[in-house]
RNA sequence: GGGCGUGUAGCAUAGCCUGGAUAAUGCACCGGCCUCCUAAGCCGGGGACCGCGGGUUCGAAUCCUGCCGCGCCCGCCA
C-alpha cells in the first residue's frame, strides 16, 4: 500500500498542523496496519498523547474526523484505540488497478541504471557440483532477473575455479587412467569419483604427488601438452555445468565464465599496484597487507596475503584482480558476491583492501550475499542414501521424476511430451522455491517430501495458481492479453483482497531488490496465490451477467500476468496446464 | 579465546534494518466443502511466557546490554 501513503500524507499534514502537531513529519508517521482487520495504513497516536496532553483516543477520533471529510475517493478514516486507521476505498483499488493493467511491467518500476556484476553458481573444474553450488546458482540468477527487471545493466559472472595447485594432481590421475586405457570422456563421467581418487593418490603416493607438483610447474609455465590435458578437464567439466544449468533453466552460459585461469596473468600487476602504494609489508617471506582491525587466534593482526613466500599467489589476489577486471574493464558500479557465508571475513577483507588501494571507489559498491548451508533432514550434512556426496544432476532428475509421477496421475490423457515439459517445470520449480522461499542467511534443510509435496508454500502451488488462471482464460474464448474493464468494481471481500495483493507486488520487487533478496517475492506470490484461491471458490467468473464476467476475466488475467512475472524472476516456469 | 551469524507453536519459517493493536504463513492435527471455471484447492478450529535476564520507551519479537544453546570464520586452502 505504499502508493496510498502519499495521498493520505497530503491529507494528514494539515490536520496535524491544525492540531498542533507540526514537528511530525507526516509521511514517516504513517506505517502499514499491522492487523489488516484494522485497515490499510496506520497512526498510531499514543505518541502524541504527552504533547497535547489528551488521549490517544481522544486524539485519534479528533484526527479521523477532520481527514475523512477530505479523503473522498481514496479512502476512510477511523479511530480504534487510540490508532488512527485508514482504509482504502474499493473506487481507489480500483483505478490502481487500471493503472496496473496499463503498465507495462507490472507496476515495477524501472528506476535504476546502475551496472551491476552478479557473481554466482561458481563450480569446480573436474569437481562434483554440490547443494552449496546450487544454492549459489538459484539465488544468484533469480537476483539478476530482480536487478535486470529494475532497469539495471547486470553482467553475470561464473567465477569457476580452474587453475592452481589441485590441477597438477587432476591432470596426473587422467594421464594415468589414459594409460589404464580409459577414455577421457569415461574418466570424468563422475567427477565426484574422479576428484576423490586424484586426491588419494595425492595423499598416499609420494611419487605421485611429485608428478602433480612438476605439473603444476608445467602448467604455469604454459607446457603445450599440460595445457591440452587442462583443456579437456575444463571442456568435459563444462559439458556436465552445462546440463545442470539446463535442466535448472538458469541464464548461465558459456559466455559468463570467467574462471580463475583469467585473472592468473593479471596477478602480477596487482601486486604491483598495491607496491607502489606502499601497502605491502613483508610478513616471514610473503608479502601481505592488513586492510583493517582482524586479529587472528594469537591475537596478533590478520593479514590479507598477497604472494606466498613461494612466490605464488592466492585467492586475495585473484579477487583483487577480479576487482579491478570488473570496476575498470567493465565499468561496473555495484559488485555482488553469491557465496557461502563461511567467506564472509575474507570478503570483507579483500573489500577493505580494494578500497585501500583504490580499486573501488566511492561511486562503487561491493556485496558479499552470503547464504547458510545445506542441510539433510537429520540436521547434518547433506549426503545421499550411501552416505556419498549428491550429485546435483542426479538431485535434480528425481525433482523432475516425482514431479512425473505426479502430473501423469492427474493426467492421464496428456502425451509423454506434455507430461515431460510439465514435469520438469514443476521438479524444478518445487526445488527452486524451496530454497529461494527463506531468508537465504539461514541454513536450509533439504528435504524432499516437504519440497515435492506440492501442498502448502511450494512452487507447485504457485504453479498450480497460475494454470487455473489460464485455463479459465481458455474457456471464457477471449485472447491472454488483459483487456481494461470499463471500470473494476470489486463487488466483494475476495476480490478487494485480490486487488490488494496485487498491488503489492511491485513493492515487493523493489524490497527484493534493495535487499537481494528474493524471497520478499516468493512471499508476496504466495500471498497474491492464497488470495487467489480464495476468489476462485467464491467468485465464479464465466457467468451471464456481462461487465461482471468482463471484469472478473480482466481480474484472473492480471493476476495470471503478476504470478508469471514473479515466478520468471524466481526463475521459476509458469506452466499453462499441469 | 576473538569475530560474525542464528534462536519465534510438535516441525519448518515470515516479521527485526525503519518499535505500535489479538505475533503471520505452511506442514502435521481436528471439523466441514467436489451435480459448478483443475480438490496440487477452499472454509472453519485448537496449538507460541518470540532462548533467558536486565535496560530504553506511553508501548519491545523488533532497539541497547549481559548470559545460554547452535553454526560458521580466525590457513603462505579455496
Amino acid at each position: 500500500m505504499r502508493d496510498l501513503i502519499k495521498p493520505v500524507s497530503e491529507v494528514l499534514e494539515p490536520v496535524l498542523i491544525e492540531m498542533g502537531l507540526a514537528d511530525f513529519d507526516s509521511k514517516s508517521i504513517i506505517g502499514p496496519a499491522t492487523d489488516k482487520s484494522h485497515g490499510d495504513l496506520a497512526i498510531p497516536c499514543h505518541q502524541f498523547a504527552r504533547i497535547l496532553k489528551k488521549s490517544p483516543v481522544e486524539i485519534a477520533d479528533e484526527a479521523a474526523e477532520k481527514m475523512n471529510e477530505h479523503l473522498k475517493g481514496i479512502a476512510s478514516a477511523s479511530s480504534v484505540a487510540g490508532f488512527l486507521n485508514i482504509t482504502a476505498e474499493s473506487r481507489w483499488l480500483a483505478d490502481r488497478l487500471s493503472e496496473l493493467v496499463e503498465h507495462p511491467t507490472n507496476g515495477v518500476e524501472r528506476n535504476s541504471t546502475r551496472t551491476v556484476v552478479v557473481d554466482y553458481s561458481s563450480p569446480n573444474i573436474a569437481k562434483e557440483m554440490h547443494v552449496g553450488h546450487l544454492r549459489s546458482t538459484v539465488i544468484g540468477d533469480s537476483l539478476v532477473r530482480i536487478l535486470e527487471m529494475k532497469g539495471n545493466t547486470v553482467i553475470r559472472e561464473n567465477h569457476v575455479g580452474d587453475w592452481g595447485t589441485p590441477f597438477g594432481m587432476l591432470i596426473e590421475r587422467l594421464e594415468d587412467l589414459e594409460s589404464e586405457g580409459i577414455q577421457p570422456s569415461d574418466a570424468l563421467a563422475d567427477l565426484g569419483i574422479f576428484y576423490r581418487d586424484a586426491r588419494s593418490s595425492f595423499d598416499s603416493d609420494e611419487n605421485f604427488r611429485e608428478r602433480a607438483r612438476r605439473r603444476v610447474v608445467a602448467l604455469q609455465s604454459g607446457d603445450e601438452a599440460t595445457m591440452a590435458r587442462w583443456r579437456q578437464l575444463v571442456d568435459l567439466s563444462f559439458s556436465y555445468f552445462d546440463e545442470v544449468y539446463e535442466l535448472l533453466g538458469v541464464l548461465l552460459t558459456k559466455d559468463d565464465v570467467r574462471g580463475e585461469s583469467f585473472y592468473d596473468p593479471l596477478l602480477a600487476s596487482v601486486v604491483e599496484r598495491l607496491d607502489e602504494r606502499g601497502l605491502l609489508s613483508n610478513n616471514s617471506g610473503a608479502e601481505v597487507m592488513y586492510p583493517g582491525d582482524w586479529l587472528n587466534r594469537e591475537g596478533n593482526p590478520l593479514p590479507l596475503i598477497i604472494r606466498k613466500g613461494d612466490g605464488g599467489y592466492n585467492y586475495a589476489t585473484s579477487d583483487l584482480a577480479c576487482i579491478i577486471d570488473r570496476t575498470e574493464r567493465l565499468g561496473a558500479h555495484d559488485l555482488v558476491y553469491v557465496v557461502g557465508a563461511e567467506q564472509k571475513q575474507h570478503f570483507q577483507m579483500v573489500f577493505a583492501a580494494a578500497r585501500i588501494a583504490g580499486f573501488l571507489h566511492e561511486e562503487h559498491t561491493s556485496k558479499h550475499v552470503p547464504f547458510g548451508l545445506v542441510l539433510g533432514s537429520d540436521g547434518g550434512k547433506l549426503k545421499s542414501r550411501s552416505g556419498g556426496a549428491i550429485r546435483l544432476l542426479d538431485l535434480l532428475r528425481e525433482a523432475i521424476q516425482r514431479a512425473s509421477a505426479a502430473v501423469l496421475n492427474r493426467n492421464p490423457d496428456m502425451t509423454p511430451s506434455e507430461i515431460e515439459s510439465i514435469a520438469k517445470s514443476i521438479g524444478i520449480g518445487a526445488v527452486k522455491y524451496s530454497d529461494l522461499k527463506a531468508d537465504r542467511t539461514k541454513d536450509y534443510v533439504f528435504d524432499w517430501e516437504r519440497m515435492l509435496s506440492f501442498e502448502g508454500e511450494t512452487g507447485p502451488y504457485l504453479q498450480y495458481a497460475h494454470a487455473r488462471i489460464r485455463s479459465i482464460i481458455a474457456k471464457s474464448g477471449g485472447g491472454a492479453s488483459v483487456e481494461n474493464p470499463a471500470r473494476y468494481t470489486l463487488p466483494s471481500n475476495e476480490e478487494t483482497r485480490l486487488a490488494r495483493e496485487i498491488l503489492a507486488f511491485p513493492d515487493a520487487v523493489d524490497t527484493a531488490a534493495s535487499e537481494l533478496a528474493p524471497h520478499r517475492i516468493c512471499k508476496q506470490l504466495h500471498r497474491i496465490s492464497q488470495a487467489f484461491g480464495s476468489f476462485y471458490e467464491h467468485c465464479p467468473v464465466l457467468i451471464e451477467d456481462d461487465s461482471l464476467r468482463v471484469e472478473r476475466i480482466s481480474l484472473c488475467a492480471l493476476t495470471g500476468d503478476i504470478l508469471k512475472t514473479g515466478l520468471e524472476l524466481l526463475g521459476i516456469d509458469a506452466p499453462s496446464r499441469m
